[in-house]
DNA sequence: CTATGATCATGC
DNA sequence: GCATGATCATAG
């Protein structure tokens, strides 16, 4: 068990030891078994980091280092560093929208500093073979958070009026909206196109890759195309 | 059910 | 090849 962090520079520091261990390496420090392959546990790596750098384990709706502001993301590339998957944030919220802006919303704050730690993610390579890569401390810059907070406002205009059928991974330039549940059976509450409530498949909010592409090249130079 | 952690797997 | 829609594990 790993202390939490005190501080920003602290936490930056620890990531910064664990670049170049692998996750074998690195779960056998934590006493955790390393599974042959994630297709049974989609958010091991995540969790593993978490675990290493003293994030306070479970599943509380707040950034994972709340005292200092900031959210753990492990983010999978290619060998080139490019993203091999589009990131997580949060549940989107389908009722009890009236009055929500992006100013306040949840996924601002959890985008509002973010710990990305690359880690290779190719599937040619052994889970346990993979190595974790340089950290990097991001907050959006004021282009970034425009473009977010436009793609949101969209998607939220569906959800209010109650459009989210109409919603498809589709929208958004570079934030969209995807199914996030169990399976696709689960339903939560939205509301429907007269106002009256309806069920409907949870959805939650995905930085694209291009998005989060852009964010690993100007930090570490690598080649950014357009 | 909600939330967390995400990647899988198939269709285009 | 890659993005979309579907899915997996776990805790409360």
């Amino acid at each position: 068990m790993i202390l939490p962090p005190t501080s920003e520079q602290e936490l930056l520091e620890r990531a910064y030891t664990l670049a170049g261990f692998t996750l074998g390496e690195l779960a056998s420090l934590q006493g955790i078994d390393c599974p042959a392959d994630l297709r049974r546990e989609k958010g091991w790596v995540g969790m593993l980091l978490e675990s290493c750098l003293g994030a306070t384990a479970g599943s509380k709706p707040e950034q994972d280092f709340q005292d200092l502001g900031i959210e753990l993301k492990s983010i999978p590339v290619s060998h080139t560093g490019k993203p091999l998957e589009t990131t997580f944030v949060c549940v989107a919220p389908l009722t009890g929208v009236h009055g929500l802006t992006w100013e306040n919303s949840h996924i601002r704050n959890k985008l509002s500093k973010v710990l990305w730690v690359p880690v290779e993610g190719e599937r040619e390579i052994p889970l346990a073979e993979r190595h974790v890569g340089m950290p990097l401390m991001w907050q959006p810059s004021a282009e970034e958070e425009h473009q977010l907070k436009a793609d949101w406002e969209e998607l939220m205009e569906f959800i209010v009026l109650g459009k989210v059928h109409e919603i498809s991974a589709r929208h958004g330039e570079y934030l969209q909206l995807r199914p996030k549940a169990a399976n696709s059976k689960v339903t939560t509450e939205a509301y429907g196109a007269k106002g009256q409530p309806i069920k409907t498949l949870p959805r939650g909010f995905y930085l694209r890759t291009q998005f989060t592409a852009r964010i690993l090249a100007r930090h570490f130079m690598l080649p950014e195309s357009e």
